[in-house]
DNA sequence: ATCCATAAACTTGTCATACATCATACATCA
DNA sequence: TGATGTATGATGTATGACAAGTTTATGGAT
């Protein structure tokens, strides 16, 4: 055994000043908007060159907690879905190649069945307001394939908040948030796609009204399995295409 | 709807020469690993000062694209499910206030059970060695709660990674780290906590590995309604233990 | 007194320079 | 030969200055 320890390392002063400021956020001692003091003040007050208070800052701002902006300020930044899915997305890209579609859709096939179950038995009557809502705004809308993507996405997440558990919207945001471009490829390629959502959305929105676990579960896999055949259909025609592509 | 979008106002020379690095590291010309060029050289090729790379380079940093160490210099980093992770952990904790642990028990309810399903049908021999190991792990540890904790994390994360979906492990991995302490304190406040995961984390591992995907999903969910059990009994003897200490 | 254009003050962004601190390679000496 | 000192190059911090936005104050015209 070494009699000697490593004294801590983490001198790094702006690392320091980071998180102190990461604690006060955290602490909720700002609330989401609120303005940090300037950096000459910052600077005073941990004792340190503004330098230091700057890199701090520009890390603080590059993870998302603030933001920062010429002649006004810095504010504490009402943190959003983006900023867990940037990330998620970058270590997709930088890791599995491309294959990552079908990775999405069975991650979704895993765990969206029983929160649509989960939905059935705890729904409150707002959150079938909402859900009919959304299905409505899906179903009549006919234009760009982005914005179906972005009503197809509202609809799954009504569901998770139809749980009425705070924790599996969270999670199941950063996941959607990743596939709207894809989704719209999917509208975009596969003729029946948003008919087929229509039809299926209104399949599982039954089941949960009345209360039918199963039936939403069951529902929302078929949903999802036709949703994987979709993705490959999508994924096969893009192939095609980058191939006669590199023909030319 | 306003007519017409802003045009890329990021004039800002510190979020350009990221932007420029960033594109770099994404295109692999530079394997991970490798030493980028030093600030001096990389303020000199972009014509800006110092100062400018400086910031950029503490933006991709606190990004997780590199790393950067006094006097040896900068790498590209081997992105890590940490750098996404950690986003995710600190919405989490910031999104939900109060971390209703019964709210954190529910969600596992609803998401591991399939999860452990899926494990069942999809692990390798690699996965099923990893699961005997943190099963022997929790076994044997017969010390501090919040390394026994530690180590119950553990077991439940490789059974997300041995579903070998990539997305699974990141959206478990910061829900079970809102829970180290609270977990730890359901050790502490229920005697026969330990042996009844040991018991339970055996009959789910044992379902995984004969491929019994209904097997796994049961155990997983009877586990699961015994840690709600152990939570809401840690719940009531630290209200408890609140009353008895505002009387003094 | 109100309104409005202009000036002043404040705040972040960038630059330049200097020095401290850490890592490494090389030179030196017992 | 091996431990120690030294030189060099890298990042970290400090300081001062100025540029470029934003807000506030000012001061006159109506």
């Amino acid at each position: 055994m070494a009699p000697f320890k490593t004294i801590a390392k983490t001198s790094q002063l702006s690392k320091l000043v980071e998180a102190e400021i990461e604690a006060t956020i955290r602490s909720r001692r700002f609330e989401p908007g609120s303005k940090l003091p300037t950096e000459q003040v910052l600077s005073q007050q941990f004792g340190v060159s503004r330098t230091a208070v700057r890199e701090a800052l520009r890390m603080l701002s590059a993870r998302g907690l603030i933001t920062i902006t010429k002649g006004k300020g810095i504010f504490v930044k009402q943190i959003s879905a983006d900023t867990v899915t940037a990330p998620l997305h970058l270590f997709l890209t930088l890791t599995t190649d491309r294959h990552h579609v079908l990775d999405i859709v069975h991650a979704r096939q895993i765990i969206e069945p029983p929160i649509a179950a989960s939905a059935a038995v705890h729904h409150t009557q707002e959150d079938a307001d909402q859900l009919e809502r959304d299905h409505l705004a899906l179903e009549k809308y006919t234009g760009e394939y982005v914005e179906l993507a972005h009503l197809d996405m509202n609809f799954h997440l009504s569901i998770a908040r139809a749980s009425e558990n705070s924790i599996l919207p969270l999670i199941l945001e950063p996941i959607h948030r990743l596939l709207p471009q894809i989704k719209s490829s999917v509208y975009a390629s596969v003729d029946d796609a948003k008919e087929s959502a229509v039809i299926w959305h209104r399949k599982i929105l039954d089941a949960i009204l009345r209360r039918d676990a199963d039936g939403a579960r069951l529902a929302m896999e078929q949903h999802l399995q036709i949703a994987e055949d979709h993705a490959r259909k999508m994924l096969a025609a893009k192939e095609l295409e980058q191939q006669t592509a590199g023909r030319n």
